[in-house]
DNA sequence: AAGTTCGGAGAACGGTTGTTTACTGGATGA
DNA sequence: TCATCCAGTAAACAACCGTTCTCCGAACTT
């Protein structure tokens, strides 16, 4: 037994991820439509030529790279999700995820947030793709708090749009106040981003009051 | 008469105002990282030496850029807080005049969406630092209004942020949405925008009687 | 009218880029 | 054991890059 993949294979996926890592580690000060794919082999230690074994350019590494980086922002959202806490504790163990995966994927994060708007097209709809999903999720779960009943789905779908987009915002706003230097800029981004939570959820609880409540069905077409 | 100028510099300005165009241009699909100084001068039609007799790299015409950009988006947020109408229509106002701003200046939307978090350092605190004035700008003007009674300093800051940063999302969004061909796109986001600054408002309207109230002065220190 | 300023041109530099082509040597499967 | 596969190598390619240095000529100043 014990060979199941195969030495080569092995080997081939292990400088595959020595690239991806190589190149996320470039892209914490730069955008991914400058980073060079010689910089890339050069700090990994293979020829150049060889990256083509691998990506047929760097948009397919950079798309890649969104798998990986969404992939573990995947986890991180289904933990919150799975929660069944009330409003208030829901909201600080969401802002303290997020505090946590930032501190432990700070490339990941830092990756997304540029390139979602970055200069390489297949990215950008990887990540906006990935981020539907997201969002797709996160309605679901929505939908099935009591809070949400007499909600029309656009509405439900919505509020999850704002809640992830919220999400991306709040980690790459922490990422930079932990970079730049300011000793309690990190706790302020986490204390806005409680209180914006908190008035999002609030706006949430008495939004069919007036909002969804007599227009919602009967509105334009 | 007429010479208060001098043909000189008046020339001079042209041209550093093509190179900002150009560059703007070119923008559209690439991201300053990525953007070469042979390239801006070739599309203006001038040789690569004569770009240092207006900037001294990339990255200071990435800065003169960010004033243009926000510059003329200052004027729309001015436009907007100006008005006194009532929430409903405020909001309908607002995203109306965010769709239009979009429409006249899609280049700079995108350039502010895409540097905001892309790889020049100078830029990104560029755009920060602009978006934090208009931030304070919006805080000023909201402490003016009858439903911020009662309201902390932070409290109002943390709203007019989380406004600032939907404003700037959702004029990305909405270009996003109108270049990608789809034909309901930019309309739904321009329902989700209203929607959820509706939501945002009602929050609002009720964020004392739990939030604020209670627990919040007798927080941290 | 003479002298100065300065935006722009032109050539040249060392260096880097993406990509092609041919080749090597160890893992792989018959 | 032997033929095959294939990740990685090496060299060479033309194209482009940012930057320096020298010079020109028209706009300015006096």
């Amino acid at each position: 037994m014990s060979h199941t993949v195969g030495v080569r294979q092995a080997q081939k996926q292990k400088t595959r991820q020595a690239l991806l890592d190589a190149a996320l580690g470039l892209l914490e000060e730069q955008s991914l439509s400058s980073l060079g794919l010689r910089e890339v082999t050069r700090m990994v230690g293979i020829a150049p030529t060889a990256f083509y074994r691998h990506f047929r350019d760097m948009g397919e590494l950079g798309v890649a790279l969104v798998e990986e980086a969404l992939g573990s922002l995947h986890v991180m959202v289904r933990a919150i999700l799975a929660e069944q806490d009330a409003a208030e504790e829901r909201i600080d163990r969401t802002v303290a995820v997020v505090e946590q995966h930032v501190r432990q994927y700070p490339l990941h994060i830092r990756f997304v947030a540029r390139e979602r708007h970055g200069g390489v097209r297949a990215v950008r709809q990887a990540i906006a793709g990935e981020l539907d999903r997201f969002a797709e999720e996160v309605a679901a779960a929505l939908k099935t708090q009591p809070v949400s009943a007499g909600w029309g789905d656009d509405d439900v779908r919505m509020l999850a749009e704002l809640y992830v987009d919220r999400l991306v915002t709040t980690a790459a706003a922490l990422l930079d106040a932990e970079e730049d230097g300011a000793e309690g800029a990190a706790e302020r981004v986490v204390r806005n981003a409680r209180r914006q939570l908190r008035l999002i959820s609030i706006g949430r609880q008495h939004w069919r009051e007036e909002g969804g409540g007599g227009g919602a069905g009967g509105g334009g077409e």
